[in-house]
DNA sequence: ATGGATCCAGTGATGGATCCAT
DNA sequence: ATGGATCCATCACTGGATCCAT
């Protein structure tokens, strides 16, 4: 699969796959399906990625390179609503204190996206969901702002080394959770008084009220 | 296997294993032999690392970190002499010119280290190959001054920028080769002026004539 | 509902070294 | 003979996210 040359070729090749079961897509590609997401818990982003030529395993470089387009699949129930938070991007303890907004990975990874929401609610088996009708994003300003607010604080508790005072309660629109393969990774932090620390790394996440709010924007749903 | 709890015991150990063959011992262990050393290479160390108790994967420690002791195989021909240089260490580009000796990897690897020499020549399979006599070293005053001539001159270039400058010819006992999966590897170095450069990673390396001349002290070879 | 915990795939870095063309 | 090139295993890290106890 050769990447997308423009976002028309993009969009229009997200929209071929609206309407369709992950199980006929995962087919076409080969690849088998599981039984649920238990254990494969980025599988249907990892399937979108495959069938609309996203450059595969690009370190901090956007899905589709040449575009500066970010592929995320949503997951939504029956009445269009997100089911989970979204992750963004993983946090450099040592640098985001240090770091402006305009500068930010989360800034540029939310600067252009490709939303895919697929029906999937955990009562329907991974091979019978259904891709809905995807979308090109960039945040409105008031959308930026909101995402600058809480980036700011949080970023700032982070390089105050305020760290274990951050949970997931903070925020307006995005929060900071634990990303880890399990609670007993240790992530080597350096706090303002250059005293060495060690702590779960963490990852920055889109409220499912944010993410909401687009897709109601662009569909009038929910 | 649980390490060895002092250097009596690990070179106890060490001496169980001069005299026996490779196939055997990886039999005990329930490893499979590699018809050659082709696509293994590193397949022998790995093997006595597991022989020997040896704490499997320690980044930036020694093998036996209890002990402070690094384990290095060296495959030797019939008369005692060594077929092959020693790895040392991978060669931390943007520091070593700013590292003093008494800092540096090559000293702190070197410091203590368990020589396993095995009879290796090509013309012998794999699984034929025999143990020899496991020796305790640390460099005599003389060694150590040779070292630390040879990585005070390679560290010094690569500090000063002077990387591409360097071949395998430079140092009388320790030399500088590239240490890549292959040749197309490119590590990122930034030099005197402040300038980021690309280049292929490099390791230090002991000649043979050092080795050589460590097993025959030690037991009168070659 | 949701904050904390967790799971897989793929790439990169490092440690184990030997191969092989000249 | 030997300097440059190469090969595997393993772990860390990042990017893909969802699970699940409360």
């Amino acid at each position: 699969m050769q990447p997308p040359k423009t976002e028309e070729d993009l969009l229009g090749r997200a929209r071929q796959l609206a309407g369709r079961r992950l199980a006929e897509i995962a087919a076409e590609l080969g690849v088998p399906v599981p039984p649920d997401m238990r254990r494969h818990k980025g599988w249907i982003g990892q399937l979108m990625e495959r069938a609309l030529g996203a450059t595969a395993g690009n370190k901090d470089a956007p899905d589709f390179e040449q575009l500066g387009v970010e592929l995320k699949t949503l997951p939504i129930d029956r009445t269009g609503k997100p089911l989970e938070t979204t992750f963004v991007a993983t946090i450099p303890l040592n640098e985001v204190g240090q770091t402006a907004w305009e500068d930010s990975r989360v800034r540029r990874k939310l600067a252009r996206v490709l939303w895919v929401p697929v029906l999937a609610e955990r009562s329907i088996a991974p091979a019978e969901r259904v891709v809905a009708s995807a979308m090109l994003w960039s945040p409105s300003s008031e959308q930026e702002a909101a995402l600058r607010f809480d980036w700011e604080q949080l970023a700032g508790m982070i390089g105050c080394g305020d760290i274990e005072r951050i949970d997931g309660t903070l925020g307006e629109v995005m929060q900071v959770r634990p990303k880890a393969a399990h609670g007993g990774v240790r992530r080597r932090i350096i706090d303002a008084e250059g005293d060495m620390n060690i702590t779960l790394p963490r990852g920055f996440y889109l409220r499912t009220s944010f993410t909401r709010a687009i897709l109601k924007k662009a569909f009038m749903l929910a």
